[in-house]
DNA sequence: GATGAATGAGTGTTCATTCAT
DNA sequence: AATGAATGAACACTCATTCAT
């Protein structure tokens, strides 16, 4: 009864030590198991396969973690149309960094496993979907705020490109930082840079041929 | 038998294509021979190992590249001691720009296959190499730079983030955009974005906890 | 699945069987595991690797022999202390000549294996540890007996060739005679033999020059 | 021309010392080949095939050490049917012994492959011919000698048994004694004895039940 | 819930040998 | 006389997975 979950957890944190050392298509299951002192077929009972034992580590936070972001955003959206003092959107912006920072550096060995060793998994673009989720909210806000610009359009390449740089700092930190305090004081940094260069990247005059 | 290197160019034909599609662990040898039309034997008269078999193929046009780097900052450091006007340095900058991307495109799917299927192999962190590179050659000139601003220090985080974004940078443009041409438009624009917001977020004041 | 060591000892047959015919090296586990009648897999849930299973078959019998040869020259060094009737240092000997020749050919197969078939093995100089350990005692005895001989000296050379000597019979009789009460009665006469001639070899006159 | 015999000599060269650091079974051709400078075909226009290439380093030595004991046996079996004083039998023997012994420190390397490295070879009991021809003529000799001897018979077992250590004890020599001088001496000690035990040993009581 | 046994396809690698040139 | 290329079978070994018990 208890014991269940007691097994499920072993293999789980035996898995989580044999991927990170291995990366998931070189880890053995023998050797997951092995070290969770039960047999393959234990391992059987509780995951499907290879896949579905890399997901019960990985899923639940990822999954939360893409949830911060769209909750996050969608509420963004929601303010540009019922707009408020500009103050605040910064202090929203401020608590998603912090957010984030907070929930990775709880689960930062499942971030460090999902972003730097699952090659040959689902997830292996993992950050593609962060960025799609966070492209398609920046492009919603840059079509408003094209509306109060002149002869100017929205460089798609450069909105795609600054999403990405701002996933690859977030890998970057956690691949990088161990200490939380210090990861937050950087990002803040890096995303307040960022959201200055903004507006001076997406936009560019309706003459230049940009695709 | 055989004329020529036609059976070691088709087998490294093979291999690029099943490395690309499998990536380095999971492509098979036996395949690559069985596409290439040879038997796994032959390959071995060509190469010592599969590890020797992935370094043909990207060894030089990699080697090149660092080349191509490290010669450039060479210069630079070069120009440092002896000074010359702003502008010329400038236009070093996007010559080094437009030969790494030159480089690049004339060798895009091995770079693709370098940077995005290599884990297993000794190029899984080439990137880091070439940040280490250039994070030197930056923080020379941070040094240099650091002697004429006041009660300033530099940023060892953010000079690393820097480097590391303009390498990440450099992979975006790689896995996103075919096209040379629009590529290099779109890197001298980002480029010169970086090198703008060096100074800004490399120096901070000594008064700021910074480590 | 199956009940009991049946596949176990299936495959250890298998192998003696193999391992016989071919010797270590060009034995087959591929060979083994199809006669045993089972996968290559199977092997591998029993036996670490092709060496483990050599072992398994040998290592137990191998030790035993050592083990009675041991505490045979345990007993006998004790007695050099504690000196009784010489005809009981006979009965002695000739006890241990039928414990090793009984435990020999009760385990027939497997030092024939142990002897001739072993090359590629950790056991490939078996024989030397055998005789390294009776070489010890010998030399023991020798330096007693020495210290009631005038103007003598031991010649090493011709202590460890008479131990050899007594090693290659023990090979010769296992390799050539089937039959263990035969071979108890040919191996009695040649051990008495060559204890005879034990002195009459082993100690030189000190004037000899014998190196 | 000559450069036919440097390269096969080379060949010789470095197969010997393969064969000697690995063993036949398990040395490589293709090293051979490398370290000879010459490439695999080389190696087959003048060897038939791998055992071609061991037998052309081992047959002429062991052939000759075979005709040496030949001739010696062919003398001995021709004098006891023209007797000669005992005295000169004695000098013959020696001679033997210090022929055998120059033969085989002459080619000693050799002879050490022969006799430790050639499982897998037909030679990998060649120990056994040199007891058969010598075996051959001892029975000779002792079947003259039986005539003189009353109501005794000949064991084959101990026969076989003397032959096999004298062998044996050449074998050891070989691998333990590197000075040529010191392995005469003694082994012209141990032969002396041996062929003092013979009698004591080949000739039983008519009563004796052995086979 | 979990074991222990087994599968069978797959891995990278090595080998002696061949032969057109 | 020798090369360089290629064969193809074999090797020991590992894997994720299955399933009767």
């Amino acid at each position: 009864m208890k014991a269940d979950r007691e097994t499920k957890e072993k293999l789980i944190l035996s898995a989580k030590s044999e991927f990170m050392e291995k990366g998931y298509n070189k880890a053995s299951l023998r050797k997951i198991c092995e070290n969770a002192g039960v047999t393959t077929g234990a391992l059987y009972f509780f995951f499907k396969d290879k896949a579905d034992l890399f997901s019960s580590i990985v899923e639940e936070p990822f999954q939360l973690l893409c949830n911060i972001i769209k909750e996050h955003f969608r509420k963004d959206v929601e303010m540009l149309e019922n707009p408020t003092p500009y103050e605040q959107q910064d202090g929203d912006h401020d608590e998603l960094v912090a957010a984030l920072i907070h929930h990775i550096y709880e689960n930062r060995d499942t971030f460090l496993l999902l972003l730097t060793k699952s090659e040959g998994t689902v997830y292996e673009n993992c950050t593609d979907k962060l960025v799609d989720i966070m492209e398609q909210s920046y492009r919603l806000m840059a079509e408003r705020m094209l509306t109060q610009l002149k002869d100017m359009k929205i460089s798609v390449y450069m909105l795609h490109w600054l999403t990405h740089m701002q996933i690859d700092s977030f890998v970057h930190m956690i691949t990088h930082e161990n200490d939380e305090k210090k990861a937050l004081k950087h990002m803040q940094k890096i995303m307040d840079f960022i959201v200055k260069s903004w507006i001076e990247l997406t936009f560019v005059p309706v003459t230049e041929n940009d695709d």
